[in-house]
Order: structure tokens, then C-alpha cells, then sequence
RNA sequence: GUGGGAUUAGCGCAGUUGGUUAGCGCGUCAGGUUGUGGCCCUGAAGGUCAUGGGUUCGAUUCCCAUAUCUCACCCCA
């Protein structure tokens, strides 16, 4: 009579990384972490765990409600299991607001909750590269944004076929909006919940909803037109809103630097995150199968200023999550052959002392390759089958003989080859 | 939160129109006379047929619920 035994699959929407998943996983992420250090961004982390105000001011109701892990601790604290980076960095960076430099290049690789339901794409629990330049207005850190954003795709040799960066900024959409349905801030956000929805609701009930907001046919109508439009078209109907000038300059520069193939004007890109206050853009995958945005980001003016009375510190940035990075890298067959290293057993006979293996180990390790000894006695076969299954690229025979001979055998576990090398030069034969 | 599909050995799958010991492939382990692995041969281990109820003389099979996986919706990365 045994116990019941206890599931041995991770908890729904969660996934263990065994070594062959951890191997692409540090893949990609390395590469990415190289090249935003090359792009002068530095590496910060923070704790998993935030006061579950952070999320609520700012992110949105979705997200901070009905989306996080949320719980009390036993010190009647209401936390959170982040579920997002940017409330957390825009924290840290206004905790030394006064000592830091601007603008200021920083990055993380972490991994976030959210309790949703699970499908293609999303998981209850993803790992994200969060990349921010914080400390400037211009829209040269936009344009730094997105072209680094690029960059982190085209490292992996992905090409202008396989994504798009669709972008838009949001004081312009709110400029527009205010002089089509002439009203105000608070009924521009109002009627952007509507026509976010514009392509999931029935047509009859988004007029509805826009008639409800005190909308008319006709502007209706030209609400419709909008989405036509050039970017050049919809800057003339608010020539002199911030965000067209900072849209106009953007796509530029775009233009000028040869990344405009990658990128499109796209009305229709609102984002969910409400701190979002200029340029928004998301990265869609043009793959048909993954069809949601791969990744997103933006400017957000006032979120250091929830913790600091400090309302010059905007940030623009962007997170890339794993799930939809790894999607996107395997339909377009970006993945190469991930093995590599060289790694040798040393196999075992009884006749010989122990530690004359154990010394050819430290050699191999001190001369920096990496190996392993073969644990009990078996049949050389077993000893070779096991290397074979477990990775190895080369063994490494040593009998009575070779011992009395001051030599071994070293065996290509690949081409099947054998090489007597001399005790002295075992590290020469690697290379080392 | 809503809806569809799925769940049989570690993995991939058969199968049972409801009937005694549920199969196959791969994998794992052992052996094929103890110093050469990928092929081959022999053998073995491994399943309360997702879980809990119901119908029935009898359920892995039919019904219901739950869980998990998966796809779409909502939302979002």
C-alpha cells in the first residue's frame, strides 16, 4: 500500500524549463542581452513582489483587478506577483531620482504572472525583456526604442516578411478625437473604449455606445474615415497637436535611417496600459498562426510622478515576452542547432586505480573542458552508450596498458575515430 | 469569465457496437561469455484506460460533474 503520490505537472499555465528548454531559453535571451548591452542599456532587477497600489494607479482595471495574483500577507499588507516591469522600474528610478543620470538606458529579463486563461501565445506565467530609456522627451528616444526593438528581431535574422511595428501615438489619437466629436479629455477616453472595440463589436452596437457618448452620424462617419487615412492626412486635422509633430518626426526619421520597411502608421494601436501617453506601437507577427502582437511599448509621461513630485521624468519603452518571441523564431525557422560544447567522459576500467582517472578529470577541467567520470563499473559498451545518451562528445579510454604506456585513448564519439594521445597532451587534443 | 476539441504505459497512438489476463511503436532496464556505443536478437519492468459520481448483473467504453491540455472569444504580451 503505497501513498497517494503527488502531480508532477507544474500548475496550470506554468511550465518547467528542463535543460533542453533552458538551453533555447538562455539562447535567445542571451543574444538579446548582448545586444541591448551593445545598444548601452545596463541590466537592473527588482522584486517579484509590489504593493498592489503600484499596479491599480496605473495599468488599468483589467490588469490590476481581475489579472494579478493578488494576496495579503501576514503583515495585512495587499501585494502583488508582478505582472508587469514598468510600475517597478518607474519606482526604482524615482527612489534616486536625484542621483541618477538622464537619460538613463536600462534593462531586465524576468518573469511576470498574470491569471488568465491560456492559449496560443499566453501563459499564466511568461518571462519579458523590459527595455526603458527614461529622461527624455524627444522623439529620439522613441526612435531608439523602436529601432533598437528591431534590432533585437533582426539579430535572429528575421526580415521585414516576418514582422511589422505598427504604430500610432496617443495625444495625437486624443487631439484628433477631441476636435472630430468636439469634447474633452474625459470624453476622448471614453470614446477611445468604444472605438478601441471598433473591429470586436457589432456595428450596431458601436454606434450605440458612440450615439450614448453624444456622438452624431456624421461624426461617426469621420471616426470611420480615420482609419483610411495616411498618417500626412490625419496630422492635417490637427496640425498643431504635440503628438503630430513628435509622430511626423518620428516616421522621419524612420524613413531617413531605412527602418520605415519595417514599420507602418497604424490608427487602430491604442494599447491596454492606461499610463501610455505619447508613441505607442505593437510588433505583429505577419506569421498567419500567431496571429496577435508579438510584443508592444511606449512613452509614458506620468508614472515616476506617482512616486515623487517629479512630472519630468518621462519613460518609453517597450517588453518582448518569451512566449511569443519563441513562437515567432520557430515558425520562421530562426532556431539553429543549439548543441556544441564539447564535453568528455572519462570511462573506467577496474584494473586501474581510481585516481588515475580522477587526475585526467581535474586536467580536462582545469584546462577549462568540460568533463565528467563514468560512476561504477560496467562494460565499456554500457560506458559508451551512456556518454552517447548523455551529451558527450568524446571519451576517454585508459587500460592497464595505456597507464603503463603514459597514454590514452581519446574517442570521437561522433566519427567513431580513436587517437592515442599522450597523458601530456590530452588538453592539446581539445584544443586547450 | 464564455464556447469548441481532447485526456488509454515515460512519449506518440490503437482498441473495446458495455463482458474474463487492455495492445503497438519509440523510450527505459537486463542479457547476447566480462576493452568499444547508434543496427540486430532475446527478455523484463511500466497502465486503479485523467479524477469523482451516476446508469447497469457488469463501465476503460454510456451519462453528469470536476481537473488538466488545446483552440478561439474577452483582454493582452
Amino acid at each position: 500500500m503505497s501513498t497517494p503520490k503527488l502531480s508532477t505537472r507544474p500548475l496550470k499555465g506554468t511550465r518547467d524549463f528542463y535543460p533542453e528548454d533552458m538551453r533555447l531559453r538562455n539562447w535567445f535571451f542571451g543574444k538579446i542581452r548582448e545586444a541591448l548591452e551593445l545598444c548601452a542599456f545596463e541590466e537592473y532587477n527588482g522584486p517579484m513582489l509590489e504593493p498592489l497600489e503600484i499596479y491599480a494607479a496605473k495599468s488599468g482595471v483589467e490588469l490590476a483587478s481581475e489579472q494579478t495574483y493578488n494576496f495579503t500577507d501576514r503583515g495585512g499588507r495587499e501585494l502583488s506577483i508582478r505582472p508587469e516591469m514598468t510600475p517597478t522600474v518607474a519606482r526604482m528610478v524615482a527612489a534616486r531620482i536625484n542621483e541618477l543620470t538622464f537619460p538613463l538606458r536600462w534593462y531586465s529579463v524576468q518573469n511576470f504572472y498574470r491569471y488568465e486563461r491560456p492559449q496560443r501565445g499566453r501563459l499564466r506565467e511568461f518571462w519579458q525583456i523590459n527595455a526603458d530609456i527614461f529622461g527624455s522627451d524627444s522623439y529620439e528616444a522613441d526612435f531608439e526604442i523602436i529601432s533598437v526593438a528591431i534590432n533585437l528581431l533582426r539579430i535572429f535574422g528575421a526580415d521585414e516578411s516576418m514582422f511589422r511595428v505598427h504604430i500610432n501615438n496617443r495625444r495625437l489619437f486624443g487631439d484628433v478625437i477631441a476636435s472630430v466629436a468636439k469634447t474633452d479629455a474625459e470624453g476622448v477616453k471614453a470614446i477611445s473604449k468604444v472605438i478601441d472595440r471598433r473591429e470586436k463589436i457589432e456595428r450596431v452596437e458601436y454606434e450605440n455606445e458612440l450615439r450614448m457618448l453624444g456622438l452624431g452620424d456624421a461624426e461617426i462617419t469621420k471616426i470611420d474615415s480615420l482609419y483610411s487615412m495616411s498618417l500626412d492626412e490625419i496630422i492635417s486635422l490637427c496640425p498643431d497637436s504635440k503628438g503630430a509633430a513628435e509622430l511626423g518626426e518620428l516616421f522621419r526619421t524612420l524613413e531617413a535611417t531605412g527602418l520605415s520597411k519595417y514599420c507602418v502608421f497604424d490608427f487602430g494601436i491604442i494599447r491596454g496600459l492606461d499610463y501610455y501617453t505619447g508613441t505607442v506601437f505593437e510588433v505583429f507577427d505577419l506569421a498567419p498562426e500567431n496571429n496577435r502582437a508579438m510584443f508592444g511599448g511606449g512613452r509614458y509621461d506620468n508614472l515616476v510622478g506617482l512616486f515623487v513630485e517629479r512630472n519630468d521624468i518621462s519613460g518609453v519603452g517597450f517588453g518582448l515576452g518569451d512566449v511569443t518571441l519563441e513562437n515567432f523564431l520557430r515558425t520562421h525557422n530562426l532556431i539553429p542547432d543549439l548543441g556544441g560544447r564539447t564535453l568528455v567522459l572519462v570511462t573506467r576500467f577496474d584494473d586501474v586505480p581510481y585516481e588515475k582517472y580522477t587526475a585526467i578529470l581535474s586536467n580536462l577541467r582545469n584546462a577549462g573542458i568540460a568533463a565528467m567520470i563514468f560512476f561504477g563499473s560496467k562494460k565499456l559498451g554500457k560506458q559508451l552508450e551512456y556518454a552517447s545518451k548523455a551529451g558527450c562528445t568524446h571519451a576517454i579510454i585508459m587500460g592497464a596498458g595505456e597507464l603503463a604506456g603514459g597514454v590514452v585513448k581519446i574517442k570521437d564519439l561522433g566519427t567513431r575515430e580513436e587517437q592515442v594521445v599522450e597523458y601530456s597532451r590530452i588538453a592539446k587534443y581539445f584544443g586547450k
